[in-house]
DNA sequence: TAGAGCTTGTGATATGTTTCACGTGGCAAT
DNA sequence: ATTGCCACGTGAAACATATCACAAGCTCTA
């Protein structure tokens, strides 16, 4: 359905091309109905031949000469992140972190939506948060299996991780979203991918230091995201 | 203080050091006194030469045909990263997310603390959340020049993002780690990092769909990582 | 129809990062 | 001492990614 893979996209070109489709949804609100690369870049913090290149690993998607039409382009980058598939997902872990999730709504709003939770604590079983019934921990084979559910998010704690990461993995699911602070290890049939906030602020602690040691008025050099994975 | 950078290390490097941080950090609760490049790798689903590199870029800590003392690695992690330094944090939005974050326990363990939360509700300032007392919009100008935090988290709506923005960087922050999924323009001398879950759910929507499609039973060809930038 | 002006798509190039492979230094045992 | 083994640190090679620069294609105007 989608276009010709010319080459295989690097990793990173997939996450921009998650902005672009944020950037695309959000030209269409506004009414505006073409874009041109040096325009998308500029509003997604990328250069314009990075945003051709990005695009040219799917297909041509453009007219030379004029750009790009909105909304044929949003639909594409739909197609190949294979939103719209609606991937039902589980999440596993719902204290602090587990209920912002739940209750987050820019999920429902690209298509991905939680319906099922588990957590181990008797007292949190059983409570009902945005239409999702908590569930026991024994439920969570059985209940993926039986809605084949294939994502899933990880919100335990960093010692309890391991361990639930193999209870999902045997339930069946293939691709699965960490925010624990622990190095998870999965088969390789199953993807990962990390959120972890302790990096975050220590990257950023880094680049500060550097920053104020080095030349107390710096120049250029700034700026950056991240997100780790493991095999 | 530090080793002598050779080069300057690639940003991926860096949030490695974190990873080698907390492992250091979780083996010498184990009692370990001792790891060797092969096994701090393994335990960070790296390769041992690529810590062996990660750590060149900021002096050799270790001792040929011994390995690393892992205490004195885990010193040397922290006062490269800045750990320590115990920089105050400020909290802007105190939603769902934000209270998580304000509850998030990895952050005073790792030395970093929120001190200050901001919400532009009226229902919630005033509040009391973790020993913080939450404040309304208009003091944080005054509240963080006056404790001179530099480091803040941005938890609200994508909407007000930016505009949130202009005022922490008015107010002297130098590094903002943001959470709304948006494209934040800061000035070159401000440090951005972002964790935007609608990107790691949509790059596992990819890598799942891909997975699916060519070869069922695909061989090898997993996990990875990620980081976006602006200027 | 021809020409000017614009923007895509893409070879070629430059830059950056990871991996390899081995010299160096260190420990232990004979 | 000398030998054998080990694991670090690092130049050089391989690989991956981003940038450059331009030909190709489109639109509009005369």
């Amino acid at each position: 359905m989608s276009g010709s893979p010319r080459g295989k996209a690097p990793q990173m070109a997939i996450r921009r091309l998650s902005m672009y489709y944020r950037t695309l949804a959000a030209l269409r609100e506004q009414g505006v109905e073409s874009v041109s690369s040096e325009h998308l870049s500029a509003l997604t913090g990328s250069t314009a031949a990075q945003v051709r290149r990005d695009l040219a690993y799917f297909g041509s998607f453009g007219r030379r000469g004029v750009g790009y039409e909105v909304h044929s382009l949003q639909a594409h980058m739909q197609d190949i992140l294979g939103i719209g598939e609606g991937w039902p997902m589980a999440l596993v872990g719902v204290g602090n972190l587990g209920s912002a999730l739940l209750a987050y709504d820019g999920f429902p709003r690209q298509g991905f939506r939680i319906v099922e939770a588990f957590d181990s604590d008797p007292r949190r079983v059983g409570t009902v948060i945005r239409d999702v019934v908590i569930k026991p921990m024994d439920q969570v084979k059985g209940t993926i299996q039986a809605r084949q559910i294939v994502m899933a998010l990880l919100a335990v704690p960093a010692k309890a991780a391991q361990a639930v990461t193999e209870q999902l993995v045997a339930a069946g699911v293939r691709c699965l979203l960490n925010f624990a602070p622990v190095t998870l290890q999965v088969p390789s049939h199953v993807h990962l991918a990390s959120v972890d906030l302790s990096i975050e602020v220590e990257y950023l602690s880094y680049v500060l230091r550097e920053s104020v040691a080095e030349g107390e008025a710096s120049t250029g050099a700034c700026s950056d995201v991240t997100t780790v994975v493991t095999s």
